[in-house]
This record gives C-alpha cells, sequence and structure tokens, in this order.
DNA sequence: TATTGTTATACTCTATAACTATA
DNA sequence: TATAGTTATAGAGTATAACAATA
C-alpha cells in the first residue's frame, strides 16, 4: 500500500498554481479581461481564427461555457463569429481588427508582467521544472491504476 | 533583455494543474463536494475550528466568497459557527458531528482516488517535483524585479 | 445517427465596497 | 480608528441536458 507520500507534491502544486493564478489575474483585471478571456484571445492571436471546437480543446473550455466567454467578447467587438464554409455546422471564431489591436497591446504586456518573477531561475532549473509538470500531467491524463 | 523561456513552463504549469483539477473535482462532485467546499472540508477536520480569517489564509479564499461557501455548508448541516469567546467580532467554524463523519469519509476516499495516478512515479520523483514547485512558488510571492 | 454549437437552468464562485459589531 | 465578518451587487464561469441545424 502506498503511503501518502504524493500528498505533500498536490499540496505544493496547488499553491504554485494559485500563486501564478494571483500575479496572473490582477494583473490581467488591470487589463480589462478576465483569465478564460485572455486565454481565448492569446490562442486566437496571430490566427486566422478557428472553430469553437478547436478553440474549446486548446483552452480546456467547456463548449457551454465557451458561446458564453465569446459573446461577451463578441459584444465588445474583439470576435466576429463566421460560418464555415466546408461544414455549416461549425462556426469560426476570429479576432476583428479591434480584438487583434487588443491582443498585440496585452499579450507582450502580460508577457512583461510574468517575466519579473522568473529573474530569481536561471535557464536549467526552469527546462527542469518544464519536465517536471510535464511528466506529472501525463500522470494524470493517462487512465490511472484500477487499486492500490 | 530576458528571453520568453518562461512562457513553455507557464504552459505545462497551467495544463498541468488543469488535468489535476479535472481529476480531482470530478471525483468531489461524485462526492457531492464543490472544490472549495472540499478545501474547507478538509481544512477543518481533524480541528477544534478556526476563525474565518485563519480559514481564509489556508484556503485562499476570500472573506466575501467565505461567507458564502460556509453558508452552504453550515445550511447542509456540516459546519456550525460559533462566536469566539476572547474576541466576539471573530467567528469560530467547526465541523459538526455529521461534518466529521463526512470528512472520514470522503477525505480518505478522495486520497485514495488520487493515489491511483501516482503509481507510474518514484519516491525520488516525487521530492524533487515538490521542491521544484516550491520554488517556482517563492519566485510569485516575492515581489517581482522593477524591469527587466 | 452523430456532431457542432446554442439555449436554458440553476448554482457556485468571484471581486468590490459598504456596513455592523466589536476592539 | 482598526479589525472580523456579513451583506449587497453584479458579474462570470460551471455542469448538465435539451435542442436546432447540418453532416
Amino acid at each position: 500500500m502506498a503511503k501518502d507520500r504524493f500528498l505533500p507534491l498536490l499540496r505544493e502544486l496547488a499553491r504554485c498554481y494559485q500563486a501564478f493564478e494571483l500575479c496572473s489575474s490582477r494583473h490581467l483585471r488591470t487589463l480589462g479581461l478576465t483569465p478564460p478571456q485572455f486565454d481565448i484571445i492569446a490562442t486566437l492571436g496571430n490566427t486566422n481564427g478557428m472553430s469553437c471546437g478547436e478553440l474549446g480543446d486548446q483552452t480546456l473550455i467547456t463548449k457551454g461555457t465557451l458561446t458564453g466567454v465569446i459573446d461577451r467578447l463578441a459584444a465588445r467587438g474583439l470576435l466576429q463569429r463566421t460560418t464555415s464554409d466546408t461544414d455549416r455546422r461549425s462556426v469560426i471564431v476570429k479576432l476583428t481588427p479591434e480584438g487583434q489591436a487588443l491582443f498585440d497591446e496585452v499579450f507582450p504586456a502580460h508577457l512583461a508582467h510574468l517575466r519579473r518573477y522568473f529573474v530569481p531561475l536561471d535557464d536549467e532549473m526552469l527546462a527542469l521544472m518544464q519536465k517536471e509538470f510535464h511528466l506529472l500531467r501525463l500522470a494524470f491524463e493517462q487512465e490511472p491504476a484500477e487499486t492500490v
């Protein structure tokens, strides 16, 4: 029987993410965007648009929620919806010129904001961390063991 | 000027946490609890209760939100509020016997659920990850550099 | 029949600020 | 004056399921 050696790790993961979320979302709010809204804008930036399905896959926002988030951004004139030529069930979402302008302004600003927190960490450390997160994610995404 | 070497790391952090959240929250929902509710129950388990302030510090839920979460748990008979003897502004929140019984049932069950995902990872890896995540959290919690 | 996205429902969390009662 | 918590307000995201249009 496995001991609960994973519990402190989960606590650190949660606290680490929460700390990041706090740094990130506070700054995003000053830019007038919620985290999911920024996620959508950042995903659509430098693309020619994509379907709601693709957008949902990349942002991990479920389709019911996605409609609402897109609605709010579209109401602000940042996104436009068009029907796909090849599949008329599918809706292509893309940035309007205003949305693109916002992306151009907000994306680098947010990166610059976040970059400041990484000054104490060297490249080697970042690479290691990245690998660790990736491994752990794979563990969560795999079908777990039946019993332990 | 620092290159954006931290961006892939952040992506992995976010995806890793999202993957965990999915595993965790789906299971919690089958137990009838939202993640913040479980957070409160788990924090109060095996204690004699604590003030809203302490509870907020430990769970990172802000006081306005906390009132609502506690309300819903109290309405289900899982928590009780009492006024502190020493400071009558302060409210002590603790599990009722029903809440304690739920904790005793739900906490080990949730751990058992999560434990299955960690089977592929050995202790050394877990310890390393824990250390790395801790370091990254510290970076987010420190006052960031002025400019980069 | 299956899939894409929208709608409807109902709830939970969130930020913010004003408020109360104590200290 | 300051602090602990509540209340009020107004979103915004969430799960879920039923639905329309299209494939």
